[in-house]
RNA sequence: GGGCGUUUGGCAGAACGGUAAUGCACCUGACUCUUAAUCAGGCUGACGUAGGUUCAACUCCUACAGCGCCCA
């Protein structure tokens, strides 16, 4: 039979359930449990005893073993599964005053897939099996699609993405993620209430994107008859914020840039970035290990996990080392001792690093050689310390070390996962710096924003001295879950339509 | 953006260039302890799109599209 006849058939069932009096599209239940409640509270009920109390679920059919007077449903909820009993006796009995024939009619309206009520007691079945047994039901909502594959389940990953409500439908470890990702980011909301910080959210539309270096996406305002920019950041308003007196502020929410896709990278993605007045860049690293730490621990209840086959421990303190010195482990290259920008890709070319043509600065260079040798070394937790000025604009000078900043990146599973820094409050060095990166904007770069003119004016009035961090939360989402690409850590990742668009 | 791979019914999954299997689902019947229920019978329905080669294309070629992996 094909999808439209199996369609037409369940149509049949919807008329029919009308006709006896009973809508295939109820308005409300109500129940007394749900599923792991019952299987936590009768885990010792012995086979063949039944408890005469009466309890109440929902949920979505999952299987039917239906025999002539007997039938077996298995019944999915939110929290998990039960099976259910159903007797023709009882159920003829107990429904006798508004359905003589419930019995027949749950065998012959009922599909796999439909939403389903019922009322009963629990029964361990003879066989072993925990179950409701069932005295009244009501089909609460008629299915008209049928389920993929019981057993095989559904395997296609564009149509696990695309059709996500199927996907959490039949595989139930999906909705693991999602409700563990639940609880990472009200974990992570916890940590900083408890730490004094507050919650300000800031604009997602945004006359000039900045804070970072990226491609905005573009969008129109009718009224105002302008472009507007999807921020590629919060980091800007929320220094805005320290200036304004808040000392410890953050925001949890979603950023877009316009770059391309992989199992890394989703167009939108959320962020924290957390600003802490009168702190640096060590306090905030230890802020760093606290926040995951804690998370980790709520939600996982261990600092030990495994990622795609790799042990990983989270236990802090994490290895902290300097990005020269681990480009030197790698590399054997000493970017301390190059003078000049030819010195030092001759040296790197000659260590076998490619691709060094775009490179400006010998930061730069140092910046291209961590990321192809070093990265992916990281496996363990890693702070990496001192970065090059020419590749962080929102720094503030190394108080020890001409050249270099004080920022740290944090590296898990070669990802990085982390980027903080003691933020820059000097107005003239932050202008200049500004600049630089609007002459290379100028110059056709198109990730490089202009001058956030309203931001140093901020900065004129003072910011306080300030330490900041953004933490990547669908990549921690990813590490604390087990998932090997990002798209199995948002609900609805970006997708290609399958079909290109007819019109113009 | 480049390379490689992949795309067969609602789902899963086969087919030396020669009639497009099979399982699940679906339909009919039997069945009061099943749990991938079983047994008997049954219908239906698909080769991503557009071209090309060929007597003949799911199969070979080209382009396009979706998805995946690797690289940028």
């Amino acid at each position: 039979m094909s999808s439209e006849e199996i369609r037409a058939a369940r149509l049949d069932k919807v008329a029919q359930l009308r006709q006896l009096g009973f809508d295939p599209y109820a308005y409300q239940w109500e129940s007394t449990h749900h599923t792991a409640e019952l299987q936590e509270k009768y885990a010792d009920l012995p086979s063949g005893e039944e408890v005469d109390v009466e309890v109440a679920i929902a949920g979505r059919i999952l299987a039917r073993r239906v025999f002539g007077k007997l039938a077996f449903f298995t019944l999915q909820d939110e929290t998990g599964a039960i099976q259910l009993y159903l007797d023709k006796t009882r159920i003829q009995e107990s429904m006798a005053d508004h359905d003589p024939n419930a019995f027949d009619h749950v065998k012959q309206l009922t599909d796999v897939g439909d939403i389903f009520g019922v009322r009963g007691t629990i029964k361990r079945t003879e066989k072993g099996e925990l179950s409701v047994y069932v005295k009244q039901y009501a089909i609460l909502t008629k299915s008209l699609l049928p389920l993929p594959d019981k057993w095989h389940g559904l395997t296609d990953v564009a149509k696990r993405y695309r059709q996500r409500y199927v996907d959490l439908i039949v595989n139930p470890e999906v909705r693991t993620t999602f409700r563990r990702r639940a609880l990472i980011t009200a974990a992570i909301r916890r940590y900083l209430d408890q730490h004094g910080f507050i919650e300000i959210e800031t604009p997602v539309l945004q006359a000039e994107a900045g804070g970072a270096e990226a491609r905005p996406f573009v969008t129109y305002h009718n009224t105002l008859e302008m472009d507007l920019y999807l921020r590629i950041a919060t980091e800007l308003h929320l220094k805005r914020l320290i200036v304004g007196g808040f000392e410890r502020v953050f925001e949890l929410g979603r950023i877009f840039r316009n770059e391309g896709v992989s199992t890394r990278h989703n167009p939108e993605f959320t962020t924290l970035e957390v600003y802490q007045a009168y702190a640096d860049y060590r306090d905030i690293m230890a802020l760093v290990e606290g926040l995951i730490t804690t998370a980790a621990q709520d939600v996982l209840g261990t600092l030990q996990i495994n990622y795609q086959g790799q042990e990983i421990d989270l236990t802090a303190p994490w290895r902290r080392a300097t990005m020269h010195d681990l480009v030197q482990e790698q590399t054997g290259l000493d970017f301390s001792q190059f003078k000049t920008l030819d010195e030092a890709k001759t040296a790197a070319l000659a260590a076998g690093l490619t691709d060094l043509d775009q490179c400006s600065s010998i930061g730069h260079v140092l910046n291209e050689a961590f990321e192809q040798r070093v990265e992916g070394q990281l496996i363990q937790p890693t702070f990496v310390l001192e970065y090059p000025v020419e590749i962080s604009p929102l720094a503030k000078p190394h108080r020890d070390k001409p050249g270099l900043v004080e920022r740290f990146e944090l590296f898990v599973v070669g990802r990085e996962t982390a980027n903080g820094f003691s933020e820059l409050t000097d107005p003239i060095d932050q202008r200049e710096r500004f600049e630089a990166q609007a002459a290379r904007k100028a110059a056709g770069d198109l990730e490089a924003p202009g001058v956030d003119e309203d931001f140093l004016t901020a900065l004129e009035y003072g910011m306080p001295p300030t330490g900041g961090v953004g933490i990547g939360i669908d990549r921690l989402v990813m590490l604390l879950c087990d998932c090997a690409s990002i798209r199995d850590a948002i609900a609805f990742p970006l997708l290609k339509p399958e079909k290109p668009n007819e019109e113009a």
